[in-house]
DNA sequence: CTTCTTGCAAAGAATTTGCATAGAA
DNA sequence: TTCTATGCAAATTCTTTGCAAGAAG
């Protein structure tokens, strides 16, 4: 996914809700997806200060539940228990090491037997979660769509 | 998984670290088993005072984080925003709509071919992320371990 | 016996919210 | 212009911590 993707489908769904694409809106997206990794909140806010002196804290928190709410990104708690957001890179793949905490990036294959990749990888697996965000069949069907809260 | 392996599993992570294996921790881990789902800190407290109205929230909290950092447990950021543990299934797929917040659970195929599965389900993937938990190959080797912090 | 745990409540972080003003459509 | 979004700081909510008493090994 490349950014103008990214911004367009944000677009999209602001749109479709009557809400704004503001400029603060705009850079943090821009800046989250130039990481191009996983980030806390105050990570973001660092960089995005870096960037503009004039953004808020609550207007990252906001903006990053929009982006969720949307899609784009989702959070979840790393090893040190801190909670991290991603952007939605298509399909991402992580081998977390539960004793060392180390993290190995395995964007590779397409989730093509990751068992077969963690035996590659002598990563003995004890246990995983895959979430994949996307839009169920009922939601794609405009006449039986219950939308969103 | 069962129950049983679970508990040694943890047992063993407590010895490892001459820490104790309490009747409050084996509740906790129990009854976090037997909801086989993901729940907040907050729902699993109340199963747990349900059962026992001795057990502390602090409890539940520090026994949740053992089981994360034994690999037994990790949690995640719902649609809602609100943080959700989850008891590991060796393999466990969720298919997550960001429009209406369904989970379509998927826990059938080990992994083979999600893009498969999804268009099976006539599920439209936005982007998804995999964690698996493990034991990395350095610290497997008993000569290279750095152990955990 | 010694050391780690616990429950409680207070402390500390993290996240959200209210409100007046600025900004997008 | 009309509403929504923003920044700030206060208010909430979530998590962690300190401590005396109680278990596990």
């Amino acid at each position: 996914m490349v950014l103008q993707q990214a911004e367009d489908l944000l677009h999209d769904y602001l749109m479709a809700r009557e809400q704004k694409l503001t400029w603060q809106r705009r850079t943090i997206l821009a800046i989250f997806f130039a990481a191009r990794t996983h980030l806390t909140i105050e990570e973001l806010y660092k960089k995005v200060r870096e960037q503009n002196r004039n953004i808020g804290v609550a207007t990252v928190y906001r903006t990053v539940k929009i982006l969720c709410d949307c899609g784009l990104a989702s959070g979840f708690k790393d090893a040190g228990g801190n909670v991290k957001y991603e952007l939605g890179q298509e399909y991402h793949e992580h081998l977390v090491c539960v004793k060392c905490g180390r993290v190995i990036e395995a964007v590779e294959a397409v989730y093509q037997l990751p068992a077969k990749l963690c035996t590659a990888k002598k990563f003995k697996v004890l246990h995983s979660r895959l979430e994949v965000y996307g839009i169920c069949q009922e939601c794609s069907n405009p006449c039986s769509c219950a939308g969103k809260a």
